[in-house]
DNA sequence: GCGGTTGTTATACATAATATATAACAACCG
DNA sequence: CGGTTGTTATATATTATGTATAACAACCGC
């Protein structure tokens, strides 16, 4: 698993972070139980503080990918809510649909959309 | 068109004001070619400063939402780039989906979702 | 036990983003 | 002319982000 940062990106480097593990769990890259780089390693590899990967760690404990063991560090430990996690990603949606309905992309070429992102994650695990 | 601003929200006023018109032309409560508020009306009616008003309408202006009639002030124009549109649709699909494949929320579910949001937003206009 | 690791916390500092407050400007309208 | 429009400029306060250094308890291998 790479971690690219773009130091010019106007995203906050430790959401960068997040969302590169959480596309990496989600393309099997990670899987369950997998342990991520300590805080100190990851921030020396990628040349950025130990404070921002701790933050980015985290934010991925509160929002239920990883969990902290005491052996074995940061792993990846996803926590399912269904109703709750539901809830989340349709918020998400209304906001993206939102302007991609304003914009005239229709219906169809969403959920076309969704099939071609949903190849490469590959959709739920057994 | 009622707009709300969660002064307690982790996301800045000026985003909210941007959302919530984008949902307001998705829905149908703005139509191309209406005018939206003065920025010294809006501001004062919610009780925030100009500029924040003005920089919600600079990016609605720049991501191509609305534009300036020097008669009329900001009046709603969607501004339409298929591809490109399509291209940004896709990049913040990717992000939501891969946080809802990791929680294990199926491709069917999802399309479920988008029928849910479409249904309400209407889809392509005329 | 020792040395090294783990996440975590505390403090301090610098920069950028966000929001407010006043003020002024050209362009337009009735 | 008087009042509106968006826009720009300056200044200030607060928060978010990122860095730097240091320390702590808990754990692991030796």
């Amino acid at each position: 698993m790479i971690i690219e940062i773009d130091f010019n990106s106007d995203e906050a480097i430790y959401m960068q972070l997040c969302n590169q593990i959480i596309y990496g769990i989600a393309t099997r890259a990670f899987s369950e139980g997998d342990a991520l780089p300590s805080v100190r390693k990851l921030s020396e590899e990628i040349g950025i503080n130990m404070h921002t990967v701790n933050k980015a760690y985290t934010v991925l404990k509160d929002e239920g990918f990883v969990k902290v063991d005491r052996r074995k560090g940061v792993v990846i430990a996803v926590d399912i809510n269904h109703l709750e996690d539901l809830k989340e990603v349709k918020l998400e949606l209304l906001r993206t649909l939102a302007k991609a309905s304003c914009k005239g992309i229709s219906r169809e070429e969403v959920h076309g959309l969704i099939d071609e992102i949903y190849e490469e994650y590959g959709g739920y695990r057994a």
